[in-house]
DNA sequence: AAAGATTGTTATAAAATGACGAACAATATC
DNA sequence: GATATTGTTCGTCATTTTATAACAATCTTT
């Protein structure tokens, strides 16, 4: 149990596998593929268990080294983080601070002018930002705050809650003239829809439920053409509130089903526990979600 | 930012402030108080900050030094949990699993015996059993599993609910006939009241509130004989349920205020969600959970 | 108040460990 | 089948870590 852990074993081991290879975590560590070679060896010895599959041209995890990689990795990040929570300037704020955002408006509108105007105010700090990917794994994130969309399931993150999204079913005024009565969503089937990424749109009112798999239509997976489709007199779209609410106002495009409920997703302000802590962190999720407040 | 680890230091930091003492320390490393004290200089260095205050006879940590120490501990545990993990047969369950519960009826009569028929089932397991300190940190403790009673605040924990239990009002059918009427809470001020730790009696019936600051009376910190003096008539005690429910069917005890809202605290099993990762401590999740549930 | 014991620090030498470069074996690519 | 690239092995060297012992500072004891 007391088992003595062999430090310098699982750095190398960790570059490896965040590298996928020993000779390109040789060169980010500034070391060299032979020592590399031999620690990750003594750590398989130190442990008793293989952590790789390697042949000399491909590199590839075991189940095991994929579970030890990760929660290794988790530890190392948090040392790191220790580190940088000691050293960090408890006055002014500074280091660098990376964010992952969902893209579209909510990234490029809601969020991203919120980061510029924070690292205006704190010239110590240094702010990435980048869209999101598919699929970003939190935990071992190169990211210190995620913007995402969606209930977390992840219990072991600090999730602060950011903005509450709504779903609206919207048309142009043309289209809704031009075309058979819209009542309820049973009527879709006839009708012309603009669809992105979500295929199954799902209806309640009360204890009648209602769901249509969308098959057909309009497919593009970016909400601001869905809106300018829609614009256009396309057909039926599906779109978060925020695309829309103007349009809504100025009469440009109607709502359709406002008599159903109201089907919200809630947009979380992601963080690595270790990361939260950070001062410079803390400060940034506290300034989005006053800004977002606004 | 990619500041290389000083692990060696770190290791020797983390015992030391463990023991409270490089001396100690050395002896559990099984390593020379010289060398750790170099080492730790060095990491003080490499930080840049101080860790300890040290006069000759008295180790204290900084501010600083108890951040990172809580912070670098939490890492080091969970590389010792990442090798744990890695190397546990995946077939048989064994190791040590380390279980801290509140004491009385549900540390005795509800959690043991469920732990030591764990263990019957499983030889190759070794399990531990604490009643609870006061203060138990669960982050950095030394348990793996910790029963604890009320809501859990720390949402970096993995905290599965267990049990709900009912606070009850009771008192002996003599004391009740020998005693005025009591109908309400507020009747309690001219009553005999037993009460362990919480002095502060709260009821609520729809938007009524009201509640009682206990001054005086028998104060027993222990379930068991508060439940004794309740029914041999000493006067009124708030027990949890699971010690009355028996005395309260056979009508040994009578329940008050049962027209009032009932009360209810959860009994959780939490768990470092590191730890929460290792075959065993889920096993033994499981089994808690499923036997008390019987 | 002074001696004694215990603590953390320093210094120096010995041991262990890590690091590098070159030669090597294995494999994917052309 | 030749070539380039990958990971491994080996011998050597540099660095780090460790231990022993002497030392200074403090608390305890008498």
């Amino acid at each position: 149990m007391t088992n003595n852990i062999y430090w310098t074993g699982i750095r190398a081991f960790v570059a490896v596998a965040e590298h996928g290879s020993f000779t390109l975590a040789a060169e980010a560590l500034g070391s060299s593929k032979a020592s590399l070679s031999q620690q990750v060896t003594n750590l398989e010895k130190n442990l008793g268990i293989q952590l790789l599959y390697r042949t000399t041209r491909q590199l590839r995890l075991t189940p095991q080294g994929e579970g030890y990689f990760k929660r290794a990795q988790a530890a190392v990040i948090q040392l790191q983080t220790a580190a940088d929570w000691a050293t960090q300037d408890a006055q002014a704020l500074s280091g660098d601070i990376r964010v992952n955002s969902v893209g579209g408006v909510i990234g490029e509108e809601l969020i991203a002018p919120l980061l510029i105007k924070f690292q205006q105010q704190h010239t110590g700090i240094n702010i990435q930002l980048d869209f999101s990917s598919p699929k970003v794994d939190l935990l071992n994130s190169e990211y210190d705050l995620v913007v995402r969309m969606g209930a977390m399931p992840d219990s072991t993150l600090v999730a602060r809650p950011l903005k509450t999204i709504t779903t609206r079913y919207v048309a142009s005024p043309e289209y809704i003239k031009t075309h058979e009565a819209i009542s309820q969503p049973d009527d879709l089937k006839n009708q012309s829809l603009i669809y992105g990424s979500i295929r199954e749109w799902r209806f309640s009112k009360g204890k009648k439920i209602s769901s249509i798999n969308v098959q057909q239509g309009f497919h593009i997976s970016n909400g601001r053409v869905m809106r300018e489709a829609a614009l256009a007199g396309l057909g039926i779209a599906r779109l978060a509130d925020i695309y829309v609410t103007e349009d809504l106002n100025q009469g440009l495009l109607i709502e359709l089903f406002s008599d159903w409920d109201i089907h919200q997703t809630p947009l979380h302000l992601v963080c690595p526990p270790a990361r939260y802590q950070l001062n410079r962190v803390r400060a940034l999720s506290d300034w989005l979600i006053n800004g977002v407040a606004q």
